[in-house]
RNA sequence: GGGGACGUGGCGGAAUUGGCAUACGCGCAAGGCUUAGGACCUUGUGCCCGCAAGGGCUUGUGGGUUCAACUCCCACCGUCCCCACCA
């Protein structure tokens, strides 16, 4: 026989699998199902990398085994190419990023076969396929259908390297998960996917995950991190604002209604029923004319009818807010300005003429009078009005210099009973989240984060110009910070008093309300009330601003002096004190007490909170699927009629993101201009495209019925498919794709689109490869290993069984270059020490027909190997035996690092022996899914020996050995002898052997017997084929 | 700050779940083969004392439970991961 020349024969069988299709999965197979999945790569320009190759060796492995065992097993592979890099790369050499896709998918593949994998390619997907893309944008549309996929103008995540806004679960540490640069926060239209309306179910689901590493669970939890607290609501007391202990002075309201409006009619009741709430004065006239309304006669009336002085507020609604505007260009002094929708341009979105109205707005204001009449200007434009254009409220706006307040009115134009949201701008409270409501009775202070709403403008609080310039800085230096920045915790609290005060309703205290931003504006409402006592934080701040603290818990009866310093700030246990009808009170019991209090009172709702945010579903890229969207300025969003799927990438010229959080598609006109598929107006594509996370939130469905043009994937197929049984990935996704396609999955399990609730049965993480100087593998650092250099120099299974070989399979661990060899000598080995044997073996012992090797030959399991059934000796028969039970058992747990082990120690074993050809290819079949290429060589020339040639069969569909319980433990065993738990010496005695046995050979024994010194046995402590301890 | 995982020779790691600690591999040492080197083969290899027989110590540190602890309990030290001014 030859030398093992592995290149030769990894060559070889590579090509005798893919010509006989040994690994294709047939669909509704007769034998139980198996699902192995490995998640797919992203093809990049560099190749795969020894990250790739762990998970994919250990599935491999997985997968061998299980088609061996019996069962049908779908081990699918595909390549997940939307990108960034592709499209960095395309930036840069200008060449198409399908291109260079194709060219990377061709390379990893090769690399892939190169190592064996025994993947299924005749189930191959690719993201960026139209064919597969296409139901990706058939997917997102059901969201779209469901309500589940919404757009939004919010403050994101924006990476100024790669010019996109991300995901929440994309930012690292404060950085882009991508390139590693520090996120910025931008105020963009995106597109989202509510993801937070499936948080209670991802929650739920982790429960019917027995099989999850509990880690991965907890991670999950933990992200989605649900809290339950209460909302609190504090009312506003400005100095004007009588009714309340720090008012000097008392605010009177006017609130001027619309063109045929009454006092009666739209919000203005409830409008009225708050301000008469806060003990305030409230006056709303019944304009006359109100049909065809004429400013200047209206203006008589108030005149005469109501009192106005400069602590007025006047509210003008629509208008109203015409008839305001002149009243002070009269010179009418007042406090405040509120305009309420008011029109500016005399036209009209619903195209209905109103004469008097446009007649009036024609003359124009006269801004600059009015602003000098006014000491704040709030101007509130509605963006969903279909009467008074939006565009309006912005030329109001400007003319002012005020920023534009928008909202979403229930009903267009403000026409309903009751305008929360409204009524909040008008007359403001601010909305506290707390856990430990229990605290309430020391709280001191409220502090808003530096872009809460209430701060957009300082009309709405009525904050003091000096004041608002301090305020509006500290909003600019935040927004200049980063988040990690921003909450530093060695850092000092800063904050700005805006002068105004919150009303804790439990003792009428009255809290000074600040701007700070320890305060974050996506947790919880973005405002906290502020209790120095019982909160480091609060405390830090309190001391800067000289703010009192309470104690209002103590942990015992001593506990009762007044906190002075950090360490003596009470955070998570004891009892109330100063808390009025708390006092004596557990926390945990005064928490739900007071909850219900609030409740019932009504300044308090309980709510849940959950970390988890929106999944920011929109990137300003090229490279990604297209987001199936249309814009019409009748229709509104359309969504691309099912019939048009998929809505493919147009080629471009330029594919550099803009920057400007437009995407580069929206460059090209002619794809971009689009006729409304409902109304066949002029509309415009939606430009962005999807995140990297979305083809990867279904792929596994996808396998199951690759080439199907009719639907994503066919329900039969994923029922006799799904869900995954075991799934190898990297602990990096759990709060990704992990989390991603959880949420994809259980929303189409909802719509009756998939069979299974949860899709992966097992999920089993794998640890990081470092370098060989224990470092993280990066080309800067130089200590990159390249799998495929040690394919060339040792062989691809022996890279295969190094790499199970180097440690668990969970852990992280760094590459020993050194230590390759070893694997490399045991391969050696192997195949001179089957050389020697089926070489004597086959002229010595002719095979039978009959041998039992012939009636395995079927893909069933096997009998087990015992001294009947062959010529072999003993101990190879037990050692034989009991490396099937051990390399059965560590497959199944994953333990391939021991099952190599094993290997080696039976292999030093029976090194010596004569061994038959039988337990030859016993052992190479238990070899095979660790090390394929060889064990099927070793066994093709076994065979050539037996002269079966000609009726030689992949091992693959060779069967699993199975073992005989009685055979793999040893005929005779050494039992260890203590005196007193120090070992002694060691009898060796038949298996199984009594307690009467053996302890007589143990005393007898010379080291016993002096260490026992004719003292009396007080006791012997016997464990069956293991020790006796003998106590004195 | 909160949560989790872990700590064993010169190195990667093993230990049937409370029963001989250091399997297997690397490395190292000696010997064989060889002109030599490599490769390969054999033997040895936790630490300390001792020529040896032998003895003592040893699973991050300290305590506890037990006939018996790497394994269980308590405290501390250290490393890694996740979350985090989260209200």
């Amino acid at each position: 026989m030859d030398k093992y020349n592995y290149k030769k024969i990894e060559a070889k069988w590579q090509k005798i699998w893919a010509a006989k299709k040994v690994f294709q999965a047939k669909d509704f197979s007769k034998k139980p199902k198996k699902y192995v999945l490995v998640e797919f790569p992203y093809p990049s320009g560099a190749g795969l990398h020894m990250g790739h190759l762990r998970p994919y060796v250990a599935a491999d492995v997985y997968a061998r085994f299980n088609r061996m065992k019996g069962f049908e097993t779908l081990f699918p592979i595909g390549w997940d190419a939307f990108g960034l890099p592709a499209e960095n790369y395309a930036i840069k050499m200008r060449v198409h990023p399908s291109k260079t896709t194709a060219q990377n998918v061709k390379n990893a593949k090769k690399q892939m076969q190169s190592w064996g994998l025994s993947f299924d390619w005749s189930r191959e997907v690719n993201t960026t396929d139209p064919n597969y893309y296409k139901w990706t944008q058939w997917l997102f549309l059901q969201f779209y259908k469901k309500g589940l996929a919404y757009e939004a103008t919010g403050l994101i995540n924006w990476c100024p390297k790669d010019k996109t806004g991300l995901a929440n679960e994309e930012v690292i540490d404060g950085k882009c998960e991508r390139c590693g640069t520090v996120v910025e926060k931008k105020e963009l239209r995106q597109w989202y996917l509510k993801i937070t309306a499936y948080a209670e179910k991802l929650l739920e689901g982790l429960k019917n995950l027995p099989e999850w590493p509990s880690a991965v669970k907890l991670q999950q939890e933990n992200w989605i991190g649900k809290k339950t607290g209460i909302n609190i609501t504090y009312d506003v007391a400005s100095p004007f604002m009588g009714s309340l202990q720090t008012a000097d002075k008392s605010a009177n309201y006017i609130i001027l209604h619309c063109r045929g409006g009454s006092p009666e009619t739209d919000f203005y009741p409830g409008l009225k029923k708050e301000i008469e709430r806060l003990g305030l004065k409230v006056q709303i006239p019944a304009l006359p004319n109100t049909d065809e309304p004429n400013d200047a006669e209206q203006i008589e009336y108030v005149l005469k009818n109501c009192e106005i002085d400069e602590n007025t507020v006047i509210v003008g609604h629509s208008f109203g807010g015409v008839v305001a505007l002149r009243l002070l260009e009269r010179g009418i002094k007042v406090k405040k300005l509120v305009l309420v929708c008011a029109p500016f341009s005399g036209e009209f979105l619903d195209g209905k003429k109103r004469v008097s109205v446009t007649a009036a707005v024609k003359k124009g204001f006269d801004f600059d009078k009015i602003k000098s009449g006014a000491r704040f200007v709030e101007v509130i434009a509605d963006a969903g009005d279909l009467v008074v254009p939006l565009s309006d409220g912005a030329s109001f706006a400007e003319n002012f210099g005020e920023p534009l307040i928008k909202l979403t009115g229930r009903e267009p134009h403000f026409h309903s009973s009751d305008e929360p949201e409204l009524i909040r701008m008008i007359l403001p409270q601010v909305t506290c989240f707390t856990t430990r409501p229990d605290t309430n009775f020391g709280a001191t202070f409220v502090v808003l984060g530096p872009e809460h709403p209430l701060l957009s403008n300082p009309a709405i609080l009525d904050i003091e110009p000096k004041i608002w310039d301090q305020i509006k800085t500290y909003q600019v230096k935040t927004s200049k910070e980063g988040d990690q920045e921003r909450t530093d915790e060695s850092r000092k609290k800063t904050g700005v008093f805006t002068g105004i005060y919150c009303v804790n309703t439990l003792n009428g205290y009255k809290m000074p309300l600040y701007v700070a931003d320890y305060v974050l504006g996506n947790v919880g409402t973005g405002a906290v009330v502020g209790v120095p006592g019982h909160d480091k934080r609060d405390f830090e701040f309190a001391q800067v601003f000289n703010i009192p603290v309470v104690r209002v818990v103590q942990k015992d009866a001593s506990d009762n002096q007044a906190i002075t310093s950090l360490d003596q700030v009470q955070e998570d246990e004891g009892t109330m004190v100063n808390s009025e009808f708390l006092n004596g009170m557990d926390i945990h019991a005064a928490t739900q007490k007071i909850m219900d209090y609030m409740e019932e009172k009504g300044y308090g709702k309980r709510v849940v909170n959950y970390k988890l945010r929106d999944w920011v579903f929109s990137r300003q890229r090229y490279w990604g699927e297209p987001i199936p969207i249309i814009h019409c300025p009748k229709c509104g969003i359309v969504p691309v009629p099912e019939k048009d799927l998929p809505v493919k990438l147009p080629p471009v010229k330029k594919y550099e993101p803009t920057g400007t959080g437009e995407s580069p598609l929206a460059a090209i006109s002619k794809w971009v201009n689009i006729k409304c598929p409902v109304c066949k107006s002029r509309a415009k594509r939606e430009t962005n495209t999807m995140p990297q996370w979305a083809g990867s939130s279904w792929y596994w469905l996808r396998y199951t019925d690759s080439k199907n043009k009719k639907v994503f994937a066919d329900l039969k197929k994923q029922k006799y498919w799904t869900p995954v049984d075991v799934y190898f990935g990297g602990m990096e996704h759990t709060t990704l794709h992990l989390l991603y396609s959880r949420f994809w999955n259980l929303f189409l399990y909802d719509q009756g689109l998939v069979t299974s609730s949860e899709p992966y049965k097992k999920r089993q993480p794998h640890g990081i490869i470092l370098g060989p100087d224990g470092e993280k593998m990066s080309k800067s650092r130089g200590n990159v290993v390249n799998p495929q250099d040690i394919v060339a120099s040792h062989g691809a299974d022996t890279l295969r069984m190094f790499e199970l070989f180097l440690g668990p399979h969970e852990d992280t661990i760094a590459w020993n270059s050194n230590s390759v060899v070893g694997v490399k000598r045991f391969l050696d080995r192997v195949w001179a020490w089957v050389d020697k044997n089926s070489g004597k073996v086959s002229s010595r012992v002719h095979p039978k027909r009959s041998s039992p090797e012939n009636k395995t030959a079927t893909a069933k399991s096997q009998s087990p190997l015992s001294l009947t059934t062959t010529q072999e000796s003993d101990k190879v028969v037990r050692a034989l035996n009991k490396l099937i039970k051990k390399i059965t058992e560590d497959i199944e747990t994953f333990h391939f690092n021991t099952a190599i082990s094993a290997f080696m120690e039976f292999h030093n074993e029976v090194k010596d022996e004569k061994i038959s050809p039988v337990s030859i290819k016993l052992f190479l079949k238990l070899l095979y899914p660790f090390a394929p290429h060889v064990s099927e060589e070793l066994n093709q020339q076994v065979d050539k020996m037996l002269g079966r040639a000609k009726s030689q069969q992949s091992l693959q569909l060779a069967g699993w050995p199975s073992f005989d319980p009685a055979m793999v433990v040893d005929k005779t065993i050494e039992i260890v002898v203590q005196v007193n738990g120090r070992v002694k010496g060691k009898v060796t005695v038949e298996t199984g052997s009594s307690q009467q046995q053996v302890q007589p050979l143990a005393e007898n024994l010379e080291g016993v017997k002096q260490a026992l010194a004719g003292q009396e046995i007080k006791r012997a402590i016997f464990v069956p084929n293991r020790l006796i301890n003998l106590v004195i």
